[in-house]
DNA sequence: CGCGATTTGTTCGTATGTATC
DNA sequence: GGATACATACGAACAAATCGC
């Protein structure tokens, strides 16, 4: 039995129900929903309204039905995405997926707002290099990340006289090229490579969950009212100096996150 | 200027957008929402939709309209969840609240299903203790999880003849007693430290996002299509032992998690 | 092959909720 | 507040496809 709630369409709701239920296996075994009328009872609705679900789900491609056989499920699991100290993109999918693409949607400079000034450390106003970056995973959009790069290097260095780390700019433009080097290669890792970040390490991961915009909806192939995972994360290199902060969307239906804490102190 | 979408009420769309704008901070200068003439403009919507919108939130709580003053926003803070080797649930929220209680709403002694005795390392059938328990912070729900205990205890031994290690049944009812234990002092913690168990580590977390079902409206309080984090855990002792699977359910829009991997190999 | 049982697809009508003006 | 247009949900009936016997 469903509960009626104001705001949000019976059939929606019931989508989402059965959306779950094929994620976590239900139906694995008879590889089809039971029929409609079933459903329906079930659910304490009108055949009509388990029918416009279905119909949602079958635009989503998580279901075909046909008729005099059933509506048959299209089991796809949920792609696990690991996160450590070392978390790269392509490499913690690894065996999950066979091709894997990135795809630079945007890239820009920009200057530093108060969230990406607090992440990366740096002064409001610091121009950053901004990309957009959408990855697909055997053809299904995966992720929509916004990445800031601060353009200003900063080195550490040891002051004995006041007896803490002081940080002087050099090397501007560090980050200048990146987007080239991101569309070339498709990854950041390769990219970071390329402008002299041989190496580097995932510093805090936060995340949090919503529902997804109309952005989302447009890029990820959603439905809206999907729910929509938020990963913003801070990577250092080997020295603890922000290199990079990024906002990554996931769509809930399709990810989830592991936190090993195997080595954690 | 928002777009109509099928399956959900458009002033459930700007209840929600006006929502996260809250929690992000966007008001915390003027304390209080533009005019109703201002945001229907913003939106696109008509002054009677966002009228609907903003009685849901008041419904809610997170506003209060007041007439000839406007709409006064009661800003309330995601509480943020830190996730380490150490997580710990009270201490880990820390000055983020002041009072906090978990509840015991139930506890029963059942045999591992597939899934608890795969992240128990146990086989399917094993006896277990399960405990069902609330936790509000500061009066509001923040959490309700369902952790399972293997009641049999089993220690590593190493076999130089095998080369590997084996382990051993002894010590059964180890748990038979926690739910005792959290009912009097409500904090697992605690509890496992009466169970014999002063120390435990942080194996495994791994978080995805849902639609919330009937028993989250019921047991968090929340509204039906609002979002919920699902994390499931796993404890294990000193030596590796796993001691406790834990399922959190936690509302989207109250809790974020953040994973700092300073110290993780 | 036909037949019936099952299951999806379609078409009416009606009532209620949503959104605009 | 009232009028209007559209989406949502229900109910009943019938049509069409698939399957096993």
């Amino acid at each position: 039995m469903i509960e009626r709630q104001r705001g949000v369409a019976l059939w929606r709701q019931i989508a989402d129900r059965i959306r779950s239920a094929i994620a976590e296996g239900a139906y694995d075994g008879e590889g089809k929903l039971p029929p409609e009328l079933v459903l329906a009872e079930g659910f304490g609705v009108n055949r009509h309204t388990v029918r416009a679900a279905i119909a949602a789900l079958q635009q989503e491609g998580i279901v075909q039905a046909v008729q005099g056989r059933g509506t048959l499920v299209r089991r796809r699991d949920k792609y696990d995405f690991p996160i450590s100290r070392r978390t790269r993109f392509t490499e913690g999918l690894g065996d999950q997926v066979r091709d894997i693409e990135g795809l630079l949607l945007n890239a820009a400079t920009e200057s530093a707002n108060a969230e990406c000034a607090k992440w990366l450390d740096v002064p409001v106003g610091t121009p950053l290099k901004r990309l957009e970056v959408l990855r697909r995973a055997d053809g299904r959009a995966l992720s929509r990340s916004t990445l800031w790069f601060p353009l200003e290097h900063r080195t550490e260095k040891w002051e004995p006289g006041f007896g803490k780390i002081r940080r002087e700019n050099n090397e501007p433009e560090r980050f200048s090229a990146i987007d080239d080097a991101f569309r070339q290669t498709g990854s950041i890792t390769a990219a970071l490579a390329r402008c002299g970040v041989p190496d580097y390490l995932r510093q805090c991961t936060e995340i949090s969950a919503v529902h997804a915009e109309p952005q989302d909806v447009a890029d990820l192939g959603l439905t809206p009212g999907a729910i929509v995972l938020v990963a913003k994360a801070l990577n250092t290199d080997l020295q603890s100096v922000p290199i990079q902060f990024a906002v990554t969307r996931f769509p809930a239906d399709r990810v989830q996150f592991t936190i090993r804490s195997d080595g954690l102190s």
